[in-house]
DNA sequence: CGGTATATCTAGCTAGGCGAGTAAATAGAT
DNA sequence: ATCTATTTACTCGCCTAGCTAGATATACCG
């Protein structure tokens, strides 16, 4: 996504709105507060990904594994290719990546011959849960700081954006 | 970065915090819509990536050649490399497709004959502002939408989350 | 039982990274 | 003034991770 900080000087929307100058700041503070977290979270994402060795397919591959997990969902390379958009051949080269590196085993479908049920290994599973646990809590601190009040205006508007973001979102 | 929800149970968290049901079912909400809006964001910008058949690197490079033009700096390959965190032989190559598709041009710099500068064609610009433009406006009126209060209350959450991030990371 | 659909894998191709090495221009030291 | 070291952009060969096409084994349905 291009930042739109390049590119709009927000002239017309601020005369459109008829604000004030402070008004104009302020909204203007929000916008670079919200572009400086998003900049802060992928570049710590990205910084995760490369400690791990991991690329951006294999760190999503891993996730919905750990997902499927916790919700007692057996995964086979099939719904993997689906759910990562990669074409099944890819998935196969994916999981013979993941597979040498100690993080998933291959084992047989419980029901389908054809198929394979992929799981993580407990290795993998308890490195993640360390390394994300303590930003995780710090992230959960951050919000308990809040009084329930303001935790209702930060929802507000954080679905507000969502909504914003998922205009122009279609599937196949 | 894994997702928190997949492999955190808060348990001790809530413990340490003594709080209630109803504390910790708000903390969550807002975890959750953050993480909803991170999605969402993620999500647009790899369909805009798509729609304009660039690369997330090819994007980076785009945005940071309109940053510069609007900062009257002349960007040089060299320089290019530097931001992208790309070896220059990629930059020659990223450089040939974003010539070839006719997102840039390549002069001579106007001081170093070994130089080259590099700047975005017009047309590339004019479809930047267009593509961006109603996305920000809609992101504006949100952060609008909220009293000054509140805009306060946003904006130190996202401070405090992005301190949060920015922790372990170093430059060279 | 036979035919079609599904699940995975193999083979070969392309795009986009990288490191090493090259030619031209500049900057610096005598 | 000239010789040397550095900077700049580029070319070449290689690697990783996508893709499509096709092979193979199993499942399902009439």
């Amino acid at each position: 996504m291009l930042d739109p900080r390049v590119i709009d000087p927000t002239q017309d929307l601020v005369k459109r709105a008829s604000m004030d100058d402070a008004e104009v700041d302020s909204v203007v503070s929000v916008l670079a507060a919200l572009r400086a977290w998003r900049d802060a979270e992928q570049a710590m994402s990205e910084a995760s990904q490369r400690h791990m060795k991991l690329n951006a397919t294999d760190m999503k591959a891993l996730r919905f594994l750990m997902a499927s997990r916790n919700a007692g969902a057996v995964v086979t390379p099939g719904l993997l290719a689906e759910t990562l958009r990669i074409s099944t051949a890819s998935t196969t080269k994916l999981l013979d990546r993941l597979e040498r590196a100690g993080h998933i085993r291959r084992s047989p479908h419980p029901t389908d011959r054809r198929a394979l049920m992929i799981t993580v290994t407990d290795a993998t599973r308890t490195d993640a849960r360390e390394s994300v646990g303590r930003i995780h809590a710090r992230r959960f601190e951050a919000a308990a700081r809040l009084s329930p009040d303001e935790r209702e205006v930060v929802i507000r508007f954080l679905t507000d954006l969502s909504a914003v973001s998922a205009v122009d979102e279609e599937g196949p």
